[in-house]
DNA sequence: GCAGCCCGGCCA
DNA sequence: GGCCGGGCTGCC
């Protein structure tokens, strides 16, 4: 038989993909899409994954044999491996990035692999080093083990020899993560085929009573012989409710009655579904919901504008619906799944069990299992799963037949990933996605991203508008506080200006609620000593600590380091430490007296952290037992309260002015979203805005709410400022534990590109925070013009940052690229 | 990503 | 001459 070679992806950073030879044995089976087992390096297995086979033989290296074949059909698609490489390409980044991206954890290897004995070591004849190897086998060990304890005695051609020879085995960390959880089922003995033989069976049971019954009981709740009859059933259900116990049902076994075996269930909890049917539209979602379909005739993708409460989910529900009953599978991303439960119960309850949910807080079995069922609709659309509700990381699914894609919240910034690598924007992956499998894709929000709208403003999506709130809800009133002038009149309470805490107290007392928002958690972002001006900052990264008083810390939002408060100034030894600003927790602590006897909560990072406190104050706010709600961003992102009133910003100033192009988009979205949460059922809310700026343009913006002109006004900046849409942005990091090398390698770099003059260079500059958990960072940002080839830019960039990195003592300096920064 | 080599620095 | 540590390179 000729020989064969296939093309491997590794779980690493690296460029190019690399050849190992199949052995034989495997010949037949190989394909694409399978892992494998592979040494890589002198040391290191990782299961890798096959992109293609030939047989003709690589030049220029000896190609190492395959370790094992994993899997017995493919865990990737070829269809799904175009979006890898897109993504690689777009993102420049190595294919074995987003490998690891893609998979979750439980298919994935890294090395440290485990390897034991099969116990086929007798009758074979093995050589002196092999037998040193057996002899240190009798535990599992791993390759790293081994070389310890043998010392030069270990031979990796030894190693290889008994893998081959199937005396030991590489143990994936893949089987011992991912085992199928099994149950054990009972049926009847196959010796036992006929009505007639049963009923035998039982007369013959008339001296062991129990046994007799649990066989009666056995056959009732199967309908053994019936018409419906269900043949096996779990040992848990049939035993449940009764008091037969495991020795009945052993006699059975042993007399050959009934028959019992362990099979693989699933771990996916199925809850109690109530199926119930879709919802009617309105007319306005009738209207909608028709315009999108017509678009989907002419283009790939639309846009739908729908404020909130007008009732996107339902279209997107017909959508499906519509997908479904044409057998296309459907992608619904959603920006975090924790926050979405409502979503989740409606699709569960609308499409049952055709329903997946992947996130990231399920454990690697979940995971797995999903993926699995995924995969399965390509051979029993029955079992298959047909829809798949999840986060960012749901792109990679084994998807084969993708219809629609639906993205919803499409302006979230949590669609896109920071760190590490592949640094992806999940939302214009599901265009690309969408494309590349010709299915339709929907973006859907109550405050598109500027760069989504553009694109539907000059064509290239379609755009939808949804403007009524379902049962004519009015939209909330803004109104904008100046904080100079309360200041100024000493009619502040504590954050709050007067007519938030008027307004705040009549609702209270007409039993309606109120939420209010900071964007900052902890007690107060720092603490300073008022003698000498000492601010306590974190010693692995160039920030000012946040004090915590609940637990009496001081800790770095950045990198996690904590360390108590000092009674006394380290720097003059004055006792006159005080906090400074406003974080959530200070802000609890100030309403209590405000507020007598009103319930107060706070949802941000701190108080969510514990598996069920997100559900738990969600479920407190919408069942009344809250009154006031302090929160982070976490409030903004679509919960549905009935009985929220007043909605109140306490510092709109630190919003507006972020340092960052996106920063009026982002704030008029955040306004929006957390207004959107008030006076949604009965009577029109109220939102307070207070700000020391009244008079700035975005202000008046945001008291209109006026999407158009937020829009329009950034448009122009961004135009005469060239940013997105009009150029691409490109962010580069260099990072090093040492400044200097990294002012070096940035000032070299930035000197390279600028020679390139499609390419416009800033800095390079120390970010906000330029040291985090010990590393320095500087920030070189591109601006590209629309009118060049991306592909050739980022050639170019990459080739200069291998080009500086070869330059003397560079080449341990990191540099992340990411494209599209969010 | 990381093992292994190479080279420079330091000390006897 | 030898040993340690850090940087560089290539792994198939």
């Amino acid at each position: 038989m000729p020989k064969m070679f296939a093309q491997v992806i590794l779980p690493l950073s690296l460029h190019d993909a690399y050849t190992y030879e199949v052995p034989l044995n495997m010949q037949p089976a190989i394909q694409p899409g399978q892992r494998v087992v592979v040494q890589f390096g002198p040391k290191k297995f990782y299961a890798a994954l096959v992109v293609s086979v030939s047989d003709e033989k690589p030049e220029g290296f000896q190609a190492k044999e395959i370790v094992q074949l994993l899997d017995e059909s493919p865990v990737v698609l070829p269809q799904n491996l175009g979006l890898w490489r897109w993504m690689a390409s777009y993102y420049c980044c190595s294919l074995g990035d987003i490998f690891r991206a893609a998979l979750p954890p439980g298919l994935k290897l890294e090395s440290k692999s485990k390897i034991f004995l099969t116990g086929n070591d007798d009758e074979q004849q093995v050589s002196e080093k092999e037998q040193l190897i057996i002899n240190q086998l009798q535990d599992i060990s791993t390759v790293e083990i081994l070389q310890k304890k043998l010392g030069s005695r270990f031979s990796y051609p030894a190693l290889q020899k008994l893998l081959n020879n199937n005396v030991v085995q590489v143990e994936e960390k893949i089987s011992s993560k991912y085992k199928p959880k099994t149950e054990i089922f009972v049926k009847l003995h196959p010796e036992v085929g006929t009505e007639k033989q049963l009923h035998e069976k039982i007369t013959s049971l008339e001296r062991a009573k129990k046994q007799k019954a649990l066989l009666l009981h056995f056959s009732e709740k199967t309908n053994a012989f019936g018409e419906k009859s269900q043949k096996e059933i779990s040992k848990k259900e049939l035993f449940k409710g009764t008091d037969f116990n495991s020795a009945h049902l052993n006699e059975l076994h042993k007399k050959k009655i009934l028959k019992k075996f362990e099979q693989p269930v699933s771990r996916i909890l199925e809850s109690e579904q109530k199926q119930v049917d879709i919802n009617l539209l309105n007319k306005f979602q009738e209207i909608a919901l028709a315009e999108v379909k017509s678009i989907f005739s002419k283009k790939d993708v639309a846009l739908i504008h729908g404020i909130t409460a007008s009732g996107k989910t339902e279209i997107y529900i017909h959508l499906i619906d519509e997908a479904l009953k044409s057998g296309e599978q459907v992608l619904y991303l959603v920006p975090e799944i924790a926050l979405t439960t409502q979503i989740v119960q409606r699709l569960k309850n609308v499409f049952g069990p055709k329903v997946g949910i992947y996130h990231s807080r399920l454990n690697n079995q979940e995971r797995v299992e999903i993926w699995e069922k995924v995969l399965q609709f390509r051979q029993n659309r029955d079992k298959g799963y047909q829809v798949i509700l999840g986060a960012r990381s749901s792109l990679f699914m084994p998807f084969s037949n993708l219809g629609l894609v639906i993205v919803d919240e499409e302006h979230e910034n949590s669609f896109k990933q920071f760190d590490p690598a592949p640094r992806y924007n999940a939302r214009d992956m599901a265009v690309v996605l969408g494309i590349q499998n010709k299915a339709k894709v929907l973006l859907g929000s109550a405050t598109p991203s500027f760069e989504s709208y553009f694109n539907a403003k000059t064509g290239k999506y379609g755009l939808v508008n949804l403007d009524k709130r379902h049962s004519n809800i009015e939209l909330p009133e803004v109104m904008i506080i100046d904080l100079k002038r309360v200041w100024k009149r000493k009619q502040m309470h504590s954050v709050l200006s007067h007519e938030l805490f008027e307004l705040m107290n009549t609702a209270i007392s007409k039993g309606e609620q109120v939420i209010l928002f900071q964007n900052r958690r902890g007690y107060s972002p720092y603490v300073q000593c008022f003698n000498c001006g000492w601010i306590p900052k974190c010693q692995n990264c160039d920030v000012s600590l946040t004090y915590h008083k609940y637990k009496k810390r001081l800790n770095c939002h950045y990198c996690g380091f904590s360390q108590p408060v000092s009674n006394e100034c380290p720097e003059c030894g004055s006792p006159d430490i005080k906090t400074r600003g406003f974080g959530t927790e200070k802000i609890e602590d100030e309403l209590k007296p405000l507020f007598p006897g009103a319930r107060i909560d706070r949802m941000d990072l701190d108080t969510t952290r514990s598996k069920n406190a997100f559900s738990r104050i969600v479920h407190n706010l919408e069942s009344r037992k809250t009154d006031i709600l302090i929160g982070t961003q976490m409030v903004t992102k679509g919960l549905d309260f009935e009985h929220v009133s007043v909605v109140g910003i306490l510092n709109a100033d630190n919003l507006i002015n972020f340092p960052d192009f996106r920063a009026h988009e982002r704030a008029y979205q955040l306004i929006s979203q957390v207004s959107g949460r008030a006076g949604r059922k009965h009577n029109r809310g109220k939102v307070i805005v207070q700000t020391s700026q009244p008079e700035h343009p975005l202000i008046e913006i945001i008291r209109k709410q006026d999407y158009q002109e937020a829009f329009q006004s950034q448009m122009e900046e961004r135009k005469l400022f060239k940013y997105p849409p009009f150029y691409r942005l490109i962010k580069l990091v260099v990072k090093h534990k040492n400044p200097e090398n990294v002012n070096r390698f940035a000032n070299q770099l930035a000197t390279n590109l600028r020679h390139n003059s499609s390419l416009i260079v800033l800095g390079p500059e120390f970010p906000l925070v330029s040291r985090i958990q010990l590393w320095y960072q500087k920030e070189i940002w591109l601006k590209v013009s629309r009118k060049f080839s991306p592909g050739e830019v980022k050639n170019f960039i990459i080739n200069n940052i291998d080009t500086v990195k070869h330059l003397k003592d560079n080449s341990s300096c990191v540099v992340n690229i990411d494209v599209d920064p969010g």
